[in-house]
RNA sequence: GGUCCCGUGGUGCAGCGGCCUAGCAUACGUCCCUGUCAAGGACGAGAUCGCCGGUUCGAAUCCGGUCGGGACCGCCA
């Protein structure tokens, strides 16, 4: 090595010993005759001091180096004279009196800095993301992520799993997001898709025979990036055989409670997580991924207000619907302007419209009070909970509707309230989602995944009868009102996945074609398995307390899947193209 | 496909019809300086305000378009 030490494990007990260290200048400061540098690198920050009458090279080559050249210094750890000391650094007990500069590269004058804590706009550092990773924020980012990447696969090699890596060249599926396609050149007009999941190739996995697998594996979604959504993902899978429910979410949840513990900057405040069924996640929390770090719980005002007059009420009564209510503590007074807020949010999730009820002292203030009779105001009042002082925001619609699009606006306003806890994490499990769901179309598709398995042998049974009540065996992990990931006990019957396909609208023909290799499987003796997967990124964004998933890998995109970095993607070369029996008919965009 | 926000010396911000010959901090360059650690001091260089067009006597500032970035909706089994 290059060095004796790092410019981090320098410190007293060194005193009097030469040393050779390597890394970057962090900061200069030129006093004249006097110089100093702080030479930083992975491990730490160590003061460089060089005098002109003691040494006069070294003085000199500390004095012509700049921000982020990279030396190697040779010197004498010395402890600081008394009352020099910094208390700041890990080092500052300590300084390396340099004898020999070698400068081993110089560099530009960065393209913004390294030693302090500035934003600065994500396309610039992603471009220069190997100066960026040399700022602190950066690199603890990238440590915590390694950190937490290696706990977790140790944990489950501890525990018998097996990590085996599966093909990223699979076989595309219309079913779910958009799949990266790569060309084949022996099958010209063929390709094959970069997984959005192992799913099919963990379960056969499972199917031959290897019990437990675990896999920090790459997938990848061709769908619009969001700031907790990457193109490039990387879960944490892992699938176990002969497993129930329960077996699955213990092993996840001693996981994920030791990551948190070791790992999070705030405490875990649910020990065990509490397993919360879906339908009562959708009744108090309006979504099946609840914030639970504070109340303002959803209230159902349909019984208080049956019988209404009033035509938007009556009618979504009328048609088997819901009014679904949140009561927004002392925002009486809140405004046109505010009420019309909430309306948008709400019509993000499919509500037609919004009532408001503002309760001013013993008065109503509705834009529809003028509908309701006086006892049914004070029934409404009274059902909600409503205190002087409070608006109670009601959506009458079909019950999920209704619930998902109150639920949003209980989200957004526990934020802006200032109600949420951020002072704890919060982890539980949402379970007993209903296997299908219906379309706005009216035909079904899946809750989870189209391989997720009933929750019992009645639900197995209801899959034949009544699909839309029978229940998976679907559990989703989630932390602070964001989904971490989900699984489910698999479908192991041929003729029942067939079904759970048919439901979907997939005949089994088309099933052959599409599924051909797991159904197939199913018919050799295939185990009783699940498992899960959860999101290693989003884990991390979590842990850093960061707001943007980008931070958490080492090379990002911006939003529409560009890299500043490789400039990438990039026109290939027409051989190629013909090799692989492609022409390109779309123009490639221009890029500055 | 849509909605909203942003684009001003290297970086981060201010300026939002004339007072801008574009301000501040920091970085950068030269010089001074023996104990700093965001060192200090002096001097200096550096931007036609993303791009195109329009309104106006006059545009960084207003309008339209466009490009780029970000947040969100759609989408994401």
């Amino acid at each position: 090595m290059l060095r004796t030490h790092t410019c981090g494990e320098a410190r007293a007990s060194l005193a009097g010993k030469e040393v050779t260290l390597a890394g970057w200048v962090h900061t200069r400061r030129d006093h004249g005759e006097l110089t100093f540098i702080d030479l930083r690198d992975r491990y730490g920050i160590t003061q460089v001091v060089a005098h002109a009458k003691e040494n006069p090279a070294a003085h000199k080559a500390l004095g012509k180096a700049r921000n982020e050249w990279v030396l190697r210094v040779r010197g004498t750890v010395r402890a600081r004279p008394e009352g020099t000391k910094n208390a700041k650094l890990p080092t500052g007990e300590i300084e390396v009196a340099a004898s020999e500069i070698e400068v081993l590269n110089e560099s530009k004058t960065p393209p913004f800095y390294v030693n302090e804590e500035t934003e600065v706009e994500e396309t610039l550092r992603w471009k220069y993301r190997y100066v960026d990773l040399r700022r602190e924020r950066s690199r603890e980012i990238m440590r915590l992520r390694h950190e937490v990447t290696n706990f977790i696969r140790n944990f489950f090699v501890e525990r018998g799993f097996w990590e085996i890596e599966t093909t990223m060249m699979i076989r595309s599926d219309p079913t779910g997001a958009r799949d990266f396609i790569v060309p084949s050149r022996y099958y010209p007009g063929k390709f094959w898709a970069l997984p959005q999941s192992p799913q099919q190739l963990k379960q056969l996995l499972m199917i031959g025979g290897i019990d437990k697998y675990v896999q920090i594996a790459r997938i990848f979604r061709d769908e619009d990036p969001r700031a907790d959504r990457i193109y490039e993902a990387t879960q944490l899978d892992i699938e176990m055989t002969f497993a129930e429910p329960g077996d699955v979410m213990d092993v996840v949840e001693a996981c994920y409670t030791a990551v948190f513990e070791r790992f999070a900057k705030k405490p875990l405040r649910t020990k065990p997580f509490p397993r919360m069924t879906y339908e009562e996640a959708i009744r108090r929390y309006g979504t099946d991924r609840p914030d639970t770090r504070f109340a303002m719980e959803l209230v159902d005002l349909t019984d208080a207000v049956r019988g209404t007059g009033f035509g938007v009420f009556k009618d979504a009564i009328a048609s088997g619907g819901a009014l679904r209510a949140v009561v927004v503590p002392g925002r009486a007074a809140a405004s046109r302007k505010d009420v019309d807020t909430w309306t948008a949010v709400a019509k993000t999730r499919g509500a037609k419209g919004l009532v408001s009820f503002a309760f001013v002292g013993a008065e109503v203030r509705s834009p529809v009070a003028k509908f309701f009779s006086a006892d049914e105001l004070a029934r409404l009042r009274q059902t909600s909970g409503a205190t002087a002082g409070d608006i109670v925001l009601v959506v009458a619609d079909e019950y999920r509707v209704a619930s998902r699009s109150i639920g949003e606006i209980r989200r957004q306003l526990g934020q802006e309230l200032g109600l949420v806890d951020a002072s704890a994490h919060h982890m539980m499990w949402i379970h007993r989602f209903p296997m299908f769901e219906r379309t706005p179309e009216g035909t079904w598709t899946f809750s989870h995944n189209p391989f997720a398995g009933p929750l019992t042998a009645d639900d197995a049974k209801l899959l034949e009868t009544d699909p839309g009540k029978a229940i998976s065996s679907q559990y989703d992990l989630v932390v602070d009102g964001n989904e971490l990931g989900g699984g489910s006990i698999r479908i192991f019957n041929r003729a029942m996945q067939e079904r759970a396909l048919e439901v979907l609208g997939i005949s089994k023909d088309e099933a052959a074609v599409r599924f051909g290799a797991l159904l197939d499987a199913l018919e050799y003796g295939a185990p009783p398995e699940g498992g899960i997967a959860t999101g290693m990124d989003r884990t991390v964004m979590i842990l850093a307390g960061l707001s943007n998933a980008r931070e958490t890998i080492a090379f990002p995109k911006t939003q529409t899947g560009y890299d500043p970095l490789l400039d990438a993607p990039a026109p290939v070369d027409a051989k190629l193209l013909e090799e692989l029996g492609l022409r390109v008919i779309a123009k490639p965009e221009k890029r500055p």
